[in-house]
DNA sequence: TAAACATATGAACAAATACTCATATATTAA
DNA sequence: TTAATATATGAGTATTTGTTCATATGTTTA
């Protein structure tokens, strides 16, 4: 039985026009790919304590490896898909690169996300 | 060069006591891991179309494989994770069994990841 | 310029994970 | 009870991914 031809069951005729509905309303492929694609970034428990250090304050690299007690190239490579992702953003000053959160959404998702876990 | 001695950078001296402050607002180890792994949960694209079929009615094992166009097994080991993680509910109707959203906070978190894409 | 410092990145490896397949469990109908 | 239907689940596999290690790039200082 492959994907293409499901097995049908009895509750499918009720709901096939609901359904039709929905799957008009669904965001396209894309979009599914890259909404799932920017919650993965949160579901990381580095990328989280990074971004939850970066709520408070703009921080560089290095402060960031030791505030987290891990390797700077670890760090580095977590904030190069933070920031990818449009979450995080960089100045130079120096030697020193700062990071901060790149907008309001990051602190929202991670507060909903709290509140579900407490909830 | 462990993760325990991490080099010290100029920047670190200015900000010491800012980083204090954060260290100690920081959830526990277990709550940082708990919200990873909530997120993670969003993080795959079968389970965002699930949530989203979801968010608009309550649908049966059956229907949403049709639906999604996917196996029924695959679609119930995605539902057993968004149930592990109080994201869905389900009650058993005969033969079938309807899954639900098990609170408001799904389509709160999932509406921010959409505006967060599109900003 | 050379040396030191801060950060970025490619390769490799181990761990996590999403799906398939086979099969078990649960409910209803014959 | 037996057969059929709907869902759940364990094992196996291929892919993804987070970290380490080595090294490259960029900036400042001597």
């Amino acid at each position: 039985m492959s994907a293409q031809e499901i097995d049908v069951c009895d509750c499918k005729e009720v709901h096939r026009d609901l359904l039709k509905l929905v799957d008009e309303a669904l965001p396209s492929e894309d979009e599914l790919y890259e909404l799932a694609d920017l919650f993965k970034v949160f579901g990381d428990s580095t990328r989280i304590r990074i971004l939850f250090v970066l709520s408070a304050q703009e921080v560089c690299v290095c402060d960031l490896a030791e505030e987290l007690n891990m390797t700077q190239s670890a760090i580095s490579h977590q904030l190069r898909i933070l920031k990818q992702n449009k979450l995080v953003r960089s100045r130079r000053e120096g030697k020193s690169v700062f990071y901060s959160l790149a907008d309001g959404h990051v602190s929202t998702i991670i507060a909903q996300g709290i509140e579900h876990i407490k909830e």
